[in-house]
DNA sequence: AATTTGACAGCGA
DNA sequence: GTCGCTGCCAAAT
């Protein structure tokens, strides 16, 4: 897998992800046969072309926080947008991963 | 070529 | 449950 690939198996795989679902950076890498490439996956968010048009913000880390708040312009507005999905988020304001993320069946 | 950095993950305190 | 350290791997400097 050379690694112009693994970013576009990356928003292959993002763009496939449902509304009121999520999925996780590690969850992604696996299904891309690299077990420990999580960091590349937010690599490949962060060089994510805008005319993809990517559901970015519903890519979680794996203990269901959301991003670092730089990115969609503040954790608040990643949150406002997931929950307008049917993300269900948990009182300490991290996602109910039981719930909403999305398994790969 | 070597060092630093990063939208992560797992484990221990 | 939170905080910090370590492991991992490619891109950028």
């Amino acid at each position: 897998m050379k690694k112009a690939e693994f970013f576009n198996c990356v928003y292959e795989i993002v763009a496939r992800i449902p509304a009121g679902k999520v999925m996780t950076y590690g969850q992604i890498a696996m299904l891309l046969g690299a077990p420990h490439g999580a960091r590349r996956v937010g690599q490949a968010m962060f060089h994510a072309p805008e005319y993809l048009e990517l559901p970015c913000h519903r890519v979680i880390n794996s203990k269901g926080k959301l991003a670092p708040g730089y990115v969609f312009g503040g954790e608040g507005l990643q949150r406002e947008m997931l929950e307008l999905e049917g993300i269900c988020f948990r009182d300490n304001g991290t996602v109910d991963l039981k719930r909403s993320l999305m398994r790969h069946g």
